[in-house]
DNA sequence: GTTCTTGCAAACCCTTTGCACGTCT
DNA sequence: AGACGTGCAAAGGGTTTGCAAGAAC
């Protein structure tokens, strides 16, 4: 419960992010604001997959309050600089994550106790880029999600 | 806007589908009503993507009476059954459409114009098979969605 | 000082739910 | 007759928006 860490960053260059994030503003003609970089901070923290509401719920109680408002406004600036990858899993609210967290990567999900695996497949890639060729299109980003349930669901240590 | 044409399906096999309908509601023991086989006529007659309210406009404008309730709920009857899948396209509303319309294919989507182009690709249906067995799961279904944007985007003919 | 951003609450959209009425078995 | 399904409207969750107060420029 307690948040004395507060220089987690292993792999994760978060003064490289500031920086891309500072850039993205000042483009854009939008303001420096400590709301701003105090949730690019938070989210750097968690270092997870995160929904606005969980952000919410984390800078609350961290002592960091923002409203709901601007933690949304803030996580779609984040998004169109490609700072954050935005998904929508199925039935679910959006969830965000830091895209340089893991280079290129997609999730693998059980229906039955509702985990969420992250893999890599770089042959996704060359798909991807063949099919946009195809079509005459250009690809941004792409997203591959799998659906499945445990060998044995009885027995699933994650189901609930 | 005529719906004279009663009898569309050309490689839909229609009644196949009211037929695994059929099955489905007497093994659930859910009941044969007139609105939940309109329901599936209109979306045959539909053959495309659709999202529930387009559902409900579409089958209100041709004089089929129902409500976004029941909608809804056959919808996710339908679903269940597979005659039916669901996807969640970026920020919109869960879109749906007959799962043998074609056989297993996936959408690549122009983040410009908002189009959304169908593909086949069998070799995701192996990436998923192996990484499903990497993690001691069983796959039931992958959705593989390529977000792009046109070579050339002013020329778009489809951006509105 | 002006303009943009924040925070709050209300509005909004999509979807689900409660309840009275209608329909299937 | 009894149970389930429908339709309506209201509630629900997630997200966006309008407006007044505050911060950035």
């Amino acid at each position: 419960m307690s948040t004395a860490n507060d220089t987690p960053a292993e792999a994760l260059d978060l003064d490289a992010l500031k920086k891309q994030f500072a850039d993205f503003l000042r483009e854009k003609m939008y303001r420096n604001t400590q709301e701003r970089y105090r949730i690019l901070d938070r989210i750097a923290e968690l270092d997870r997959h995160f929904s606005a509401d969980e952000l919410y719920v984390y800078m609350n109680n961290a002592g960091d309050k923002a409203s709901r408002a601007t933690i949304y406004s803030t996580l779609d600036l984040l998004n169109k600089c490609g700072i954050l990858v935005k998904h929508r899993f199925q039935g679910e609210s959006a969830h965000f994550e830091l895209a340089n967290r893991m280079p290129h990567h997609d999730h693998l999900m059980c229906n039955e106790c509702g985990r969420i695996i992250e893999f890599r497949e770089p042959a996704l890639d060359e798909i991807a880029r063949q099919i946009c060729e195809a079509n005459g299109l250009k690809p941004v980003e792409h997203s591959f999600q799998i659906f499945a349930v445990c060998n044995d669901t009885l027995n699933c240590e994650f189901n609930k």
